[in-house]
Parts: C-alpha cells; sequence; structure tokens
DNA sequence: AATATCTACAACCGCGGTCCA
DNA sequence: GTGGACCGCGGTTGTAGATAT
C-alpha cells in the first residue's frame, strides 16, 4: 500500500495547534497511522456516513476529512502519476463542453479525482493563459485550445501510437491510424476506447458536412446520442459526424498539418510554421514529464499580437 | 552554497443540495 | 414545513520539493 511520505513528518505542520483546540480535531497533512486506521476501517465496514465513519474507526477527523483523503488519495482505483496525452485531450475537450464541473469531468477518466484534474487544469492550462496575457474564461484563448493546441494533441498521440503500435485500423477515407487500446468507463455506459475514435476524426479529409448527414461512427454504432467518448450530447456546440469532428457547429477541423482558421479569422498557420523546431515539438502540457513548454517566445509573441488586435 | 521563486498537489473551507426526523 | 446533520462540489490555501538566481 502506497503511503504518501509526506506525512511522515507533519505533526509540525502549521495546523498541529488544532489539535489541541476544545474540539480536539486533528488537521493538515494525514499520518501514516491515520491512514492505515482509514483504510483498515473502510476494508472492514465499508465507506460512506463520513462523520460516524470519522468517530467509530477513532479519527480525530472530520467526516470531510475522512472522505477526501479516502477518495483523493487512499483508494485503491486512484490513478497516481502523470495525465496521459489522451488524458489531457480529454480533459479540454470536456472542459471546453462543461466548464469547472471537475467531478463530472472526472466521472469520464477512471481513476483520476476530480481535484486532480482541477490541479492541472490550474497548474498547466492556466499557466499557459497566463503566459499568453488573456483569461483562461476567454474565448480567445478557448479557440486557441481548441483549434490548435487539441489538434496538436491529436497529432502527437497519433505519432506516439505509431511508434507503438497495439492495432491497425482503415478509416473509411481509406487511410490507415493505428489505433490504442486506451479505455474509458463511461458513467452509466460500458467501458470504450476514445482516442482511437479521436483520431479517426482528425485523419479524415474525405469527410464533408454534406455527405455526413445521418452517419454512424467507424464501428457502426450511431453517435447521434453519444459522442466518440460515449458521453451524451445535449448540446449544439459541437457536433461530431462520421470520422470527423466539427466543432462549434461552423468551424470544420482540417487536418492538423494545414493550419487552423477559426470563425474569428485567427490563422495559426504561422504558428504551425515555426513548429518543427525541437522545442515546439515539447507539446502542450507536457507528457507529465518536464517537457511542458508548448510555447516558444515566438508563439507566445504572435498570439499576444493576434489576442491584441481581436 | 545560500536564497528566492516556482511548481505540483494535498488539504481545507464555504456553500448548496439532500435526507430525515 | 422546518431545522439539523450530512454529503459533495468548486474555490482556495499551504507547503514540500524543484529550479533558478
Amino acid at each position: 500500500m502506497e503511503v504518501n511520505m509526506r506525512t511522515s513528518n507533519n505533526n509540525k505542520s502549521s495546523n498541529s495547534q488544532s489539535s489541541e483546540d476544545e474540539s480536539d480535531l486533528r488537521r493538515g497533512p494525514w499520518t501514516v497511522e491515520e491512514d492505515l486506521t482509514l483504510i483498515n476501517y473502510i476494508a472492514t465496514h465499508g465507506e460512506g456516513r463520513w462523520n460516524s465513519l470519522a468517530r467509530c474507526a477513532g479519527l480525530k477527523r472530520t467526516g470531510k476529512s475522512c472522505r477526501l483523503r479516502w477518495l483523493n488519495y487512499l483508494r485503491p482505483d486512484v490513478r497516481r502519476g502523470n495525465i496521459t496525452l489522451e488524458e489531457q485531450l480529454l480533459i479540454l475537450e470536456l472542459h471546453s463542453r462543461w466548464g469547472n464541473r471537475w467531478s463530472k469531468i472526472a466521472q469520464y477518466l477512471p481513476g483520476r479525482t476530480d481535484n486532480e484534474i482541477k490541479n492541472y487544469w490550474r497548474t498547466r492550462v492556466q499557466k499557459h493563459a497566463k503566459q499568453l496575457k488573456c483569461d483562461v474564461n476567454s474565448k480567445q484563448f478557448k479557440d486557441t485550445m481548441r483549434y490548435l493546441w487539441m489538434p496538436r494533441l491529436v497529432e502527437r498521440i497519433q505519432a506516439a501510437n505509431a511508434g507503438h503500435p497495439t492495432a491497425t485500423a482503415t478509416t473509411s477515407g481509406g487511410s490507415t491510424s493505428t489505433t490504442t487500446t486506451t479505455t474509458t468507463a463511461t458513467p452509466g455506459h460500458h467501458a470504450m476506447t476514445y482516442s482511437d475514435n479521436f483520431i479517426h476524426a482528425q485523419v479524415n479529409s474525405n469527410f464533408t458536412p454534406e455527405n455526413s448527414a445521418n452517419s454512424s461512427d467507424s464501428f457502426g454504432t450511431q453517435i447521434s446520442d453519444f459522442d466518440y467518448y460515449g458521453i451524451p450530447i445535449n448540446n449544439n456546440q459541437d457536433y461530431i459526424q462520421g470520422d470527423q469532428v466539427y466543432y462549434g457547429g461552423e468551424n470544420p477541423l482540417s487536418s492538423p498539418n494545414c493550419g487552423y482558421i477559426n470563425n474569428q479569422g485567427m490563422d495559426y498557420q504561422g504558428i504551425d510554421a515555426n513548429y518543427n523546431t525541437q522545442e515546439q515539438q515539447q507539446w502542450p502540457f507536457g507528457v507529465g514529464d518536464t517537457n511542458d513548454s508548448l510555447w516558444n517566445v515566438e508563439d507566445i509573441y504572435m498570439l499576444q499580437q493576434q489576442f491584441s488586435n481581436m
């Protein structure tokens, strides 16, 4: 059982004085002993009813604190480690749809907690918005994510998969792509793959909105109610047809190599033209490593100029 | 080597919703 | 209907470790 070693010396934490107050409740980092107590209690009695659980387990913690510790850290199915490219893509996609609905987004990333996704968003995505001197909720920044970063993520996922193919599939457009076996357990639905479908969405250049009516996805299933991730589509913000994803209902997303022009006329082609440097290939938000620098100075400058002219 | 700054993330807080007596 | 207990969510803070100066 993995235990956070940071907790081993936490008795000197700034909140330790709380254990001396009238309520005798502890705050701050959890100790190894507390973790084990909680784990053992839940193993025997199950989770839920957190306030009484805290009392019965003999933990001098609030029920809230016990719940948080269990759900965000101790639960056996919590995934630890780096956010994968597919997860990054999914987070961007879902956040564009739902905003800061972290728990809802987390439902589609098995093993990831809302807290972890929220932290990822704040530390990585908001950092880039700050670099671009624009608000993370601004349309400009959202467009940048949608029409530049997300296609780049897809491209990088493709590149990664090409290096480690686990299967080969042919798109309806006749092109060949590799697929991954990344699975997502969608709430209320069967586990499914998502990255392969999303990649398909990017690689079929034969698609047009006109020929896409009443289409089904590459697995022959109707997609009118659920998108490629198996997520119910309940608005018309994006539409997904055949092997292609159309964002905003009016912005066909062409090949990642073609440059992206959104409905404000922002042309990112010049940015992509600079993309072949080694630094640029370090991709958005990193891969969990330190290579988190999507933007070089030129990129940032160009985007800032475009934003200021809008 | 020392100090300052940054980053990542665990944990807390407040609020609103739900349940139940 | 009402009030208290509880739960879950989203925002925020604190801090250890990493990195820069």
